[in-house]
DNA sequence: CACGCTGTACGATTGGAGTCGTACAAGGTT
DNA sequence: AACCTTGTACGACTCCAATCGTACAGCGTG
């Protein structure tokens, strides 16, 4: 049913960060995260070009400092869009997409066929 | 098709007042512009009360300052989401259904869907 | 024409979010 | 242990958006 792949879990996977339940999940402040294009982006691209179990912060070659994206992350997670966990050195993330999509139907097919704006 | 009762417009309705073309939505906009829970629910309301061609702006009942409406209607209207007309003494509003749902697929039935966050 | 009504325009204030530098913590590697 | 790598924490700065008061514009009615 989902139209996004969802990779399993391993048993022994670290416990996610702090992150709202399911039931918390709330659209306006799911928008209020989604309104800023970099975020738009980088929730795209998990959505489109995720291969392993998940990605660390750096996979998005993204050419902002580390302590923007730092931010942008814990603001994407606080929020309830991506699930964070804890490997080693890596803090890898992916979409919470089976939450999204019981929660806000539709909402990941949205951001999935964004078009980024014109950078010139 | 479409889940939201969409109203004919008179032949001789004035011009909106001016608004993003359909292919010129965007969704970073629109998503950024619907992160408000007041904003969130004048479109909710719009969606599931309408009953005439369209409301005035006082017609919602909100214990809001005037120019604080004018600010959010003017905002909305920007932004693609609401059509805006002049008649006469009053300016009148609807949702752009057709347009929304044609760029953005359901998107508005997560605002209907909306509910308000608890006002404790 | 004078008044009332709806809504705008402008400006001041406020709070919050984005951006990023620097310093630091924690795990891995050799 | 020394070092590198990944990412956090904190703080400062800037900028934008929300809020709202006041004054005004436009239309309709008596």
């Amino acid at each position: 049913m989902t139209a996004f792949k969802v990779l399993p879990v391993p048993a022994d996977a670290p416990e996610p960060l702090p992150e709202p339940a399911v039931g918390d999940l709330r659209l306006e402040a799911v928008l209020g995260v989604l309104n800023d294009p970099l975020r738009l982006g980088i929730v795209r691209k998990f959505l489109l070009e995720r291969e392993e179990f998940d990605h660390s912060c750096g996979w998005l070659g993204l050419d902002r400092p580390k302590s923007s994206l730092t931010h942008h992350f814990k603001v994407l997670r606080e929020a309830g869009v991506i699930r964070q966990r804890q490997y080693g050195l890596e803090r890898r993330s992916h979409v919470r997409i089976d939450d999204l999509e019981a929660r806000f139907p539709g909402l990941l097919r949205l951001v999935a066929d964004w078009t980024p704006p014109e950078p010139a």
